[in-house]
RNA sequence: GGCCCGGUGGUCAAGCGGUCAAGACACCGCCCUUUCACGGCGGUAACACGAGUUCGAUUCUCGUCCGGGUCACCA
């Protein structure tokens, strides 16, 4: 067979030559040790978390190694096509702290030296490739039908043996030069396929770089190569794609694992050189007991834009997601509360080996964590953004008047123990919603059972004319106190736990009611802050209020 | 089913032949305290099972069971 006579009769059109590619694609140069990485997801048009986390993976390789990280798009599917794939991802990874500087930026716009970065758009290369495969009789035109393949399939399954298109199934790997002229004058549609070097009983054996040493079986298969439309399948355009980018490590799922012998055949086929392979776990979710996937159709926080949604600060985010990559991370953390997460240590090979359970509770508190040691100038700021996208009404509200939506949110903050009150944007609202008359309803009806409600009116009576404004904080708590004794509390916890008889309460009872009367809650911050904010007529109606309601 | 990978408290996880088997989240208790939160102290709770190897196995080997992945002209 003249494989030469071939591959021009597959590929007339291919003009160009590997070596133009190769050199076009020169070496980038980088210093020993740097890695180079990339995320390379379909345009789905959705940012799954676990996409984001395996593009963080991605990227901290690149980074800690001082290497380049780059984004392409694999949109070599076109069953999946939709209308703008790519704006999406970019924004959920921009929004998250992960901003590309090479590779696709936006829709239909790139940078970078190694493009097109979109598989869509490099239909010439892939068939200089495909042609030079053929050339070497590594590859040849398969003109089966999908009915063909399925009944061999059948057969197989039959049978008992592995299925598969191999050996003595490869009905086409044999065809003369004559028939396949014939077959593709007539207008026969094809693939081409690799003509698998493996062997039945070989075995091949790799490092990956999270889960350690694997050994499998050699990939037998002839694999598609390029599709009826001329389209490569992933495992081609993986293949020439991260060689002629220059990928130095392939970082991506661990569902790819099993057709690592694939790739790594196709590479050597090539003449490529192998890049080193990490494969990350997914990040699973418990569903009637079992371990799963995070499903894009069953679970709102698979996709990012549920994290944007509930304002979860993209610092939040992030620091959870590395606390899942490097279990040091938290400890790392401890240690350096002020550093920037770029300055932390990121190493691929403490990545756990099987996938970890989301968990949105832990996330929380990662993120009050984050949220607490900020100023409330931060706070505002991004509460602002937030409500302005996804509650505007609640922003409308800030934004009428700042400085006291400030001062709200900086109470007890910007200290040694600054309260945890806050895990995301959509917590703030009902966090605030005292202060504002348009979201505040009075409900008496949280005062506790142990106070007595007469009591409760003599309290608000007697504390209605003694509290001024104007007083600092000890001479405000100072005058709670006063009315204690008169009213048959008592200023003294300790006391009023040795006797509780002899009182109606204690001093924490009265501020209880003063609080509830305020807020409607028998839980908030410094009430004296809260009252200093509200201003003195607003807290006199609300104690009125209350009066009357309890009368 | 074949082939891979995995199995330490409810969750994330240290651990690499000898440990009272770290730590974090969650939960419970106590302290602090005008409430809550914060903080401090303490507590409940784990090596899937069975055989080996070894003076000694959570750590090594094999088997069982369980979980996950994969077997396309999808990625």
């Amino acid at each position: 067979m003249d494989f030469e006579k071939l591959a021009e009769l597959l590929f007339p059109s291919v003009d160009k030559t590997p070596e133009y590619y190769e050199e076009l694609y020169k070496d980038r140069g980088l210093p020993e040790g740097a890695r180079v990485t990339r995320f390379a997801p379909s345009p789905t048009g959705y940012l799954h978390i676990g996409g984001l986390f395996s593009c963080l993976i991605s990227k901290l390789t690149a980074d800690v190694s001082g290497g380049r990280f780059y984004l392409r798009i694999e949109d070599t599917d076109k069953k999946r096509e939709i209308e703008d794939g790519v704006s999406g991802i970019i924004k959920g990874l921009s929004d998250f702290g992960i901003d590309v500087t090479e590779g696709v930026t936006g829709f239909d716009s790139e940078v970078g030296d190694y493009g097109p970065y979109t598989q869509s758009k490099r239909a010439p290369i892939y068939h200089c490739f495909a042609k030079m495969l053929v050339a070497q009789g590594l590859a040849y035109p398969c003109f089966c039908t999908a009915e063909e393949l399925e009944a061999m399939r059948a057969e197989q399954e039959a049978a008992g043996v592995t299925p598969g298109y191999y050996g003595k199934y490869a009905k086409c790997r044999e065809l003369s030069l004559e028939d396949i002229e014939e077959k593709i004058k007539a207008g026969v549609p094809y693939v081409i396929r690799l003509r698998s070097p493996g062997r039945e009983d070989g075995k091949i054996t790799f490092d990956d770089m999270i889960k350690g040493k694997i050994e499998m079986p050699e990939n037998i298969v002839d694999v598609v190569l390029l599709k009826t439309d001329g389209i490569p399948t992933y495992h081609f355009a993986h293949c020439v794609d991260d060689h002629l980018m220059r990928t130095t490590h392939v970082v991506r799922g661990d569902e790819w694992i099993s057709s690592v012998p694939t790739h790594i055949q196709l590479f050597k086929a090539c003449g490529f050189r192998v890049p080193k392979y990490a494969h990350i776990a997914p990040i699973m979710k418990l569903d009637e007991g079992g371990k799963r996937k995070l499903s894009k159709r069953k679970d709102p926080e698979a996709a990012v834009e549920f994290y944007s949604e509930q304002g979860f600060p993209k610092e939040s985010v992030l620091e959870y997601l590395y606390t899942l990559a490097n279990s040091n991370f938290e400890d790392w953390r401890r240690a350096n509360p002020d550093a920037a997460l770029s300055d932390f240590p990121f190493n691929l090979k403490k990545m756990s080996v099987s996938g970890a359970l989301f968990d949105l509770v832990k996330m929380n508190d990662v993120s009050k964590n984050v949220i607490c040691r900020k100023n409330a100038d931060w706070v505002l700021e991004r509460t602002l953004a937030w409500a302005k996208e996804y509650n505007p009404g609640f922003y409308a509200l800030l934004d009428a008047d700042r400085e006291k939506a400030r001062a709200i949110l900086n109470i007890d903050r910007e200290n040694p123990k600054p309260r945890k009150d806050i895990a995301k944007w959509a917590d703030v609202p009902d966090y605030v919603a005292y202060f504002y008359d348009s979201l505040y309803r009075p409900d008496y009806s949280v005062l506790p059972e142990h106070i007595d409600k007469a009591a409760a009116v003599a309290v608000l009576e007697k504390y209605k004319d003694v509290w001024n404004i104007a007083d600092d904080k000890d001479t405000w708590f100072a005058r709670i106190k006063d009315i204690c004794e008169p009213l048959g509390f008592t200023p003294n916890v300790k006391e009023y736990k040795a006797n509780p008889e002899a009182y109606k309460g204690h001093v924490g009872d009265v501020s209880t009611i003063i609080r509830v009367a305020i807020t409607s809650r028998t839980n908030t911050p410094d009430l004296y802050e809260i009252m200093k904010i509200l201003g003195e007529a607003e807290v006199n109606a609300r104690i009125e209020n209350m009066i009357n309601a309890l009368s």
